[in-house]
DNA sequence: ACTGCACCCTGTAGCCACTACAGGGTCAAG
DNA sequence: CTTGACCCTGTAGTGGCTACAGGGTGCAGT
């Protein structure tokens, strides 16, 4: 209801304050009015736009994603395909990701799981980083 | 065997020529030689330890932790415990990572699913970005 | 000898999305 | 009228490279 300092607008939203003014830097969020004292004083509607802005980024939404669904949130009267369309990209993305940490995973678990302590010399750890896989021999 | 320009090491252990340079920078990689026109004169050391540096970071550990191996490795009398921490915290690190996307994965798949084209007014996915969870009615 | 051309050199700036100061100003309570 | 919590701007730092700009080197072909 009442205008709010960033730090409150900082509280409300489970942001920082750096933040919102980074935010404010590049666009993202539109500039508030100001104090007399020259404070920033937001209202509802800032708490709105930056807690879409935050979920979004929770999500893992790139800024610029974020900037186009802002954009795309404002035409209520347009198709949504856009706006999927981002989703199912970051969607896809996610997948990407995840599959590669995946293999990471299950290669650093090989790599401990063959390592029987003792000495550098022995590590199984070292040794996988040591060597070239393709010319290892096969033994 | 014969000394290597940076460009053959560059391809000898397929990284960037700008990432060798930044390597020394950091002093990860050791200054090679010179020659007489100051070109930088790679030998087989170089390759090895390249190759090691290289194949850590794509299993995703930082530079610090490369860096630390990299000592590690050198002391071959050593207990490897120290070895089997850091690669134990990445492979913990690794999973926190796939833990986290797959939570957003789900949260994106949700969206997606819910979202049956249409107009901005009506799209899921933009009002899931909209509402508070917490604040949502339950309906 | 000369001309291209591919490669090499240094140094600096940019990427992403913040985060952390430094050096100041404002405001309400005591 | 002072204290202390908050606010302001602007700049620099994070990780791990990557991309220039503006030059020099080395070798093949003519």
């Amino acid at each position: 209801m009442n205008p709010l300092t960033i730090g409150h607008l900082a509280h409300a939203t489970g942001t920082k304050t750096e933040t919102i003014r980074y935010y404010e830097k590049i666009g993202l969020l539109p500039r508030p009015r100001r104090t007399a004292g020259n404070y920033r004083s937001y209202g509802e509607e800032h708490v709105q736009r930056l807690g879409f802005i935050r979920r979004a980024r929770d999500l893992g939404f790139s800024i610029d994603d974020v900037r186009e669904l802002l954009t795309l949130a404002a035409h209520r009267e347009q198709s949504c395909d856009n706006v999927d369309e981002i989703a199912a990209r970051h969607l896809a993305a996610t997948e990407r990701k995840i599959a590669a940490l995946t293999r990471l995973r299950r290669e650093l678990g090989k790599m401990l799981a063959s390592c029987h302590g003792g000495e550098i010399s022995e590590c199984r750890v070292i040794q996988s980083l040591s060597q070239d896989q393709r010319s290892r021999p096969a033994a």
